[in-house]
DNA sequence: GCGCACAGAGTTGTATACAGGCTTGTATCT
DNA sequence: AGATACAAGCCTGTATACAACTCTGTGCGC
């Protein structure tokens, strides 16, 4: 055999067709690259990505029960919109989910696992100066999934996970503002986590996540015209400048 | 017009041919009438639901998405079998949201919200002799979905019907071991909750949810032969006799 | 007897066609 | 001018066809 990975007819390896294009899509709706609300005509997109219809409804509809997509029958598929309410929720629930995870993180991660969190945290969260509100973001995530994953619960991780794709759009605008607040608190759940100390932990969490809550709602509630710009997302791109 | 609600192309009323088949679907998967594991020929399915295979999978995909059945791409669909690993993360999971709804509940409901929930708890929960596992497992289900309603978080209350329905197969089970015990537990959640406590509220919540954790587990850790009988599933219908 | 190769049937994957609604723009009437 | 009815075009919904792949069972060689 001469590659390691054989393709087969999708043109990956061993992943679906359907998988490939719940991939794009999934991109796709998270980043609101698709507007919200917006109706999605199926067939401009699978021509866009290059696919039939058939299978590009079967991603659309996994995405549909992943509450990314909104499903109307006779009227079709239409990105979800940007809804206060829902944002709110979200991120109440993601408080609920990170305040159990961190908890069960302190009963059941092994002093490695701990250590080599730490290190990632050391490695990527260094500084800020220099990387994009979407890398940052992305390393935020990152921790708070790693917390999850030292739950040892799957299903937890991927709970969370869903609801971070859900409301990572918004993060970013978050981001943006508070940047520089977010290391030192990282920091002090990563001590609390060395001191096997669920309470406190679970506290700091929860209002490192709460202070976000508010002031986030606030800005979608303001109409998200401000926060949204169609078409152009380069703020989230740019480099974040050193401290004034 | 001659009828309240016309019924479309579809046969439903304004319920799209996809949505009907998921709705049935998902009754097949939760309920086990494929069994854990099974492999699903689209055909045979198709021609059951009298439907054909295109809108079949796209329903299929929703219930992958929602994690009741899985696929493997070239394979296709598989019903998804009963792991305990994944149960008890679940019941931690629901344990979790359970406890976060009736600490919100305790918070957020109005009195009249409690008087309603209590009336219902009394209304369906005066006796639990005469009727059947399921019918008591819907009463049980109602009562907590019911407190998670109260938190007014609705991705809440999803996120939690939803585990439900992962579990429900399981709970059949755990139901027809201790039906006996749930009344009184449910009373002591409906007190704590008008007293307005919620640290009390919710730690009984948790060791009612928790007890039950464990000896499910181990029942189904002992292979499910014992409590998945394949085809028959009538001891969930007979009803519950009474006290010895 | 055991293993392997191969053939055939069966099943999945997707493109496509067509029917039926939905939407939208226009023209007409009030 | 504004509202409404209508018609044309567009888009969705689903059936079906066909290609590609998987699985099973048989027969052959060892």
């Amino acid at each position: 055999m001469s590659t390691q990975f054989a393709t087969n007819r999708y043109g990956t390896m061993s992943e679906g067709r359907v998988e490939a294009l719940y991939g794009k899509l999934k991109e796709m709706a998270v980043n609101f690259r698709i507007r919200p609300g917006e109706r999605i005509n199926e067939v401009a997109l699978a021509r866009e990505l290059d696919a039939s219809r058939t299978p590009l409804r079967e991603a659309l509809n996994r995405l549909v029960a992943e509450r990314l997509i909104e499903f109307q029958p006779g009227k079709g598929f239409f990105c979800r919109p940007l809804d206060p309410k829902r944002i709110y929720e979200l991120y109440e629930l993601r408080g609920i989910a990170e305040e159990a995870a961190v908890r069960l993180a302190c009963r059941r991660g092994t002093d490695e696992d701990l250590a080599a969190l730490k290190e990632s945290l050391y490695a990527n969260g260094l500084t800020y100066v220099g990387k994009t509100v979407r890398e940052v973001t992305t390393f935020d995530e990152a921790f708070h999934v790693g917390i999850a994953k030292l739950s040892g619960n799957e299903e937890l991780v991927r709970q969370l996970m869903q609801i971070n794709e859900r409301i990572r759009f918004i993060r970013w605008v978050d981001m943006a503002l508070r940047v520089r607040e977010t290391k030192g608190e990282h920091k002090q759940i990563m001590a609390a986590l060395e001191a096997r100390d669920a309470d406190k932990a679970s506290s700091i969490m929860r209002t490192h996540i709460a202070k976000r809550m508010d002031q986030v709602v606030a800005a979608v509630k303001e109409g998200y015209s401000s926060i949204y710009m169609p078409g152009e997302q380069r703020l989230f791109d740019q480099p974040i400048p050193a401290e004034a």
